[in-house]
Parts: structure tokens; sequence; C-alpha cells
DNA sequence: ATTTTTATGTAACGACCGATAGATAACTCA
DNA sequence: TGAGTTATCTATCGGTCGTTACATAAAAAT
């Protein structure tokens, strides 16, 4: 077990790095963050299985037994890499949901975000989450992602039904659907993303995609 | 280079087997097609990578140099695979273009017809050509599927768009966007699939997804 | 019956995988 | 200064990857 350094990134103001816990011993000749975020883009890019512990050390600039030390072996690292992206390039579905005043709102804000996201030339193209972890040797890597996916749905289905309860819905929409419809969308444009879909072709999809809304 | 047997299955009838050419040698101990049906399943459902030779032979029932033999290399294999794929499991979306009497009606029956498939149990769930091929060492072999997809994209926007050039569709209709989107719920959909969504939920999404069509 | 051709089984190849042992270096604390 | 602690470097571990050499087996051709 080993000590945890706040790996918060665009989480407020930075609180200028408490000048790591003054360790006893030899002092990290690496920038843990920055170090991470080097994983965070190697897995994001090539998936789990696909990145090596070799890519990952020479991507890192480190050896592999200060990747060992720091982050644990290659699925501990890899976990803390998903926390980190839900929290920063995945961040946005949440924040939308958080935002928004209406369920519908958040949808068709996430979906605009995404295209916009998914494009982005700053880092890989899509989600990590969607695709990190398909065609994997480990079930549980792919469960830990599986899990996320659901979970996210889940979240926006129990938000659309808030809005049905609250008379903002018709009466009879069918939540599930409508929140499964979403993830679906999502987990397609991540997947044209990567297919070589433009920002405005995924722009587009995302504005014809709502359209299945029920009339209000 | 090595001859070639034709693999045609469910195309047509099935011509009762030319015994095979005759050939001069020991004659094969297994069954070409039967081996080639169960590496397509273990690559659909682990993907390429992830599926190992010693995985394939343990499968297969034979050994690595029938292996070699008889399919070439493991990319080769691969190659095969996805033919006989697109010629057979995924061969519905290419049916419902070529019977349908509208873009919109083979979409629709291509949606509805997705939804049975990808969660049939009597192979892996989802769709070979989406997943079988992410987060791949091999560039090429990634590749190979995405240009599989993007054709499919293509073929359904030229098929929508001589919809609207034959005023089956209103004159300012989106073809390339009604496509993608068509694309992307596919894609979507097989990912749900994997997920554990079930038959109904899919037909659900395949429902409410062409709502998006323009009024006619 | 011998030769030729093709397939199979055994066993191994070099390359890379994830992970670690052991020696050494750089720091804090007494 | 020395003892204690932690990180880094080099080198390597056993395991698996895709692939193939080699000897043998089973058929057709001569």
């Amino acid at each position: 077990m080993r000590y945890k350094i706040r790996s918060m990134v665009g989480r407020g103001q930075v609180e200028e790095q408490v000048k790591a816990p003054k360790g006893r011993g030899r002092p990290r000749s690496f920038d843990r963050a920055t170090a991470l975020e080097k994983a965070l883009m190697a897995f994001w890019e090539h998936g789990y299985e696909a990145t090596s512990v070799s890519d990952l050390t020479r991507i890192m600039g480190i050896g592999a037994p200060s990747l060992y030390a720091a982050f644990g072996d290659k699925r501990t690292l890899f976990e803390e890499v998903v926390r980190v992206y839900a929290d920063t390039h995945g961040a946005f579905v949440g924040r939308a949901l958080a935002e928004e005043p209406t369920a519908r709102a958040a949808v068709e804000r996430t979906l605009r975000e995404a295209a916009v996201a998914y494009t982005d030339p700053a880092h890989p193209y899509g989600c990590l989450v969607v695709h990190a972890a398909t065609n994997c040797t480990s079930p549980e890597i792919e469960e830990l992602l599986r899990e996320r996916r659901n979970r996210n749905i889940a979240a926006l289905a129990s938000r659309i039904r808030a809005d049905v309860a609250a008379g903002r819905l018709p009466a009879g929409t069918d939540a599930t659907t409508l929140a499964r419809h979403t993830g679906a969308m999502i987990q397609g444009m991540s997947q044209q993303a990567r297919d070589g879909a433009s920002r405005e072709e995924l722009e587009a999809l995302a504005e014809i995609a709502t359209a299945i809304w029920p009339r209000d």
C-alpha cells in the first residue's frame, strides 16, 4: 500500500503542489502526475492490452521499477488512469447532467460537447471508457469499463425519470430506452471519431439525434 | 499460394461439396469450413489480438502446422474470417439495402434485424466488424475493419441520395449525416449488446432511432 | 513397389510480455 | 558522520506470443 498524491487536474484551482509530503528516502526523479498523464494518453490511444509496460516506461520516461513503485502493477495504473480520465476528459457528461435544468438539455449538451471532445486533435480520438478495454484478455479490466458505461446510462435514466415525474416530460416516456439511446449515440460517435469523422460531422449527428425526444 | 475452396455458406443452394479437388498428397484430416467457423467464433468473441494461435489450434482441433498450411498465418486467417462473416452473419445489412423499396425501410429493417442478431445467444454478442479489431497492435488489421465500416456507411449514403433524387425523400435531406447516424446506431447497439442489453431493449432502441428521418 | 506430394505431430525458435532481484544512489534523521 | 529509508539502474526471470524445422504418415502417380 502506497500513499496517495492528489492527482487532481483541472478541478478548481491547482493549489500549488504540497511540495510532496516530504518523504524520507531518495526523492522521486519524475513528476508523478505528468507521468500519469502520459500513461493516460497511451492507454487512450492504444487500449489496455496493446499498450505494453515497455511502451509505458518509454513514453513516461522512467524505468520499469520506478513505474511499479509509483503506480503498482499495470492493471492498477490503468485503474488510476480511468479514474483520472473520468474526472477530467470524461467529466463533461456529469457536468451537463448537474448543470442543465432538464434531462433533455443535458443530453443535447452532452452530445454537442462529445462531438468536440472526441475529435479534439490535442488527444486521441473518441472515448477512453468506450474503447480502451475491448478485446481484453482479462475479463476484470473489460468489466471495469463496462460497469462505468452502464452506470452512466443508469444515471442518465434516473435523471430522465425525475423529469418525467416532475412533468417536464410526457407521462408515458420510456426513460430507460431514452437513456440507452443516448449511450448508444455516445458510443457510436466515439467509434465514428476513431474512424475518421470530423467535428462537424459529429455535430450534425448530435443535432439530429435529439429529434427522438418526445415533443413537449 | 494455396488453392481456394468455395467457403460459400447460406448463398443459394449448397451444391453438395465438389468432393475436394482430389489433391495428391495426404488428405486433410479436418473439415476446413468447420475449422474456419470455429476460428470465426473465437475472433468474434475475443477479437483479433486477444485470440492467440494456441487458442485457435485448441478450438479448431488442429495443430499449428495444419493451421498455417490451410489458412496461411494468423492475419490471413483473420481476413478470411472477416470475409466469411460479412457474407453470412453480417449479410443482413446488404440484404435489407437490396430488397427494401426505400432507404428508410432498409434502415428500419437493418436496425430491427441488428437487434435480433446482436443478442442471438447462438453466437457472440454484437458485430465482429465493429469489435474484433479495436486496440490492435497492427494498424493494418484495424484499418481492414475500419474500411469495411466506412464502406458500409458510404453505401448507405448513396442509397439515401438515390431516394432523395427520386423524390422519395425531401430535397434538403442530409444523406451523409443520415447514413452516419445509422452507422453510429449500429455501432452503439453492438456495444450495448456486448454490455448486456437484451433483444427487447435493442428493439426499442431501433424503433425510436428511426424517428429522426424526415417526415414525408 | 517406389517415388512424389501433401498433412500431421513434436519440439523448438527468437521476440516480447509483465514483473522483480539485487546493487547502488540520493535523500532525512539521529 | 553514520543509520535508515526510498528511488533508480541493470539485468533477468518465467511465460506466452506467432511461427517454423524436422521427421513421420498417408494419400496419388509412376
